[in-house]
DNA sequence: GCAAAAGTGTTGAGATTACACCCATGC
DNA sequence: GCATGGGTGTAATCTCAACACTTTTGC
């Protein structure tokens, strides 16, 4: 690094601004979804972006993407991780920007998303059928995606997704729909039973047919181990 | 991201400085080794950390190491990608530094380390026994002999630590000195050869003993597959 | 001829896939 | 009683790990 040896260049120069962009994956009405904001002014005024915003001073960058995390959507210690540092010169056309993209799994209750006054509008889109976003935003999208379906098989992130409470066939759903392809029903069960993840709880779902037995996680921390 | 409309703010604010550290790897007598360098001035005068410099305005994140690695080396178009990146607000005391790992694997020949004015000593430690470095470069370290060691099992990422011509049982050794255990004879053999990485050449390299056949990557270019 | 590294196959265990039928409930 | 989703077992295949002997050369 030695950085402090280029005290006296680095005073004067002018420094890349440093933003954090949050993709945040939900999970509503049978399909998966991310959360974008609509730019008010500027050279991408009325296009969809990630929320993000410039790193303070005296923040550190996972802090500053729990503030944005917090900030658009109210919750907290959720699943949260560094994705990647997307720095071409030229992607933002206005300043130079290097932009620190981080991913979260939010539950699908508690989605108030909270419209500040710095975006023109904000609300989530399925992740299969984004518009064209601003910056370089459309290869964030595809990167976050990748990372959450890759990262599925060997991590119990998807706690983050589902309520306390859940069923096998729900939470094979969740694996379902990230992965966009069919698991085999009775494999799953086996594989996800004996992996230890779950407990089963004293209750049942009733609902219109023959009640399906409730698990909870007994892990809410993130682990690494063989899932899928 | 949205930082267009937040002009009037970010011309007053002071940004972070965007840093690029470059750890690289080479194996030579027998070990895996990682280039370092002495710090000249500052607060960390005399500690051995990660070579590394600010990102200049122009160029992107990916320029800025590879810039990194061809002042220090000499060498270009190796096997390069951004690891993670580092934020914490006091990692630099000095001044608020956001620092972008990347890692690289050099070729064991043309080793000349690069010993510009910027620094006070530049050489190769084993990475199972550095010194304790400056910043957080101790867990830069960490983080990058990991990423390493996964990635090995799932990408053809060590031609570019291996001569142009090599023989089966000197590809075992490179796998074996980075993941730090034996690896089965024939079961490597097997596992390498059925991948179609190699190709054999029609020639032997002749020793104290019996000749060994050449191979060559059929590929010198990062692609993902299943290596072990 | 002997030391040293190269080269080669098989077996058993465990994991992965594919697949079909009965069960419990609400209506 | 029937429609609907819940719950279960087995066989075939593949993958992975463990293991020992023969071959070719230089000296």
């Amino acid at each position: 690094m030695g950085r402090a040896n280029e005290g006296q260049r680095s005073a004067k120069q002018i420094h890349p601004r440093v933003a954090v962009d949050a993709v945040l994956f939900t999970l509503t009405q049978g399909a998966l979804r991310t959360l974008l904001v609509k730019i008010k002014k500027g050279g991408f005024a009325g296009r969809w972006a990630f929320p993000g915003g410039l790193v303070q001073l005296d923040e550190s960058l996972d802090a500053a993407a729990q503030r944005e995390l917090y900030e658009k959507t109210g919750v907290q210690d959720l699943y949260l991780e560094q994705l990647y540092t997307f720095g071409s010169a030229t992607r933002d056309p206005s300043a130079r920007t290097v932009s620190v993209a981080y991913f979260a799994l939010i539950p699908p209750h508690a989605q108030t998303p909270h419209l500040g006054e710095k975006y023109a509008d904000i609300a989530w889109f399925p992740v299969h059928d984004l518009p064209e976003l601003a910056y370089d935003h459309n290869a964030i999208a595809e990167y976050a995606l990748q990372r959450l379906q890759s990262k599925l098989g060997y991590a119990n992130i998807v706690y983050s997704l589902l309520p306390q409470e859940f069923t096998v066939a729900e939470l094979q759903r969740v694996y379902e729909i990230i992965l966009d392809r069919q698991l085999d029903r009775r494999n799953f069960r086996r594989k996800i039973i004996s992996s230890g993840l779950l407990k089963p709880l004293l209750k049942t779902r009733r609902g219109a047919h023959r009640p399906a037995q409730l698990y909870t996680f007994s892990q809410r921390q993130p682990m690494q181990l063989d899932v899928l």
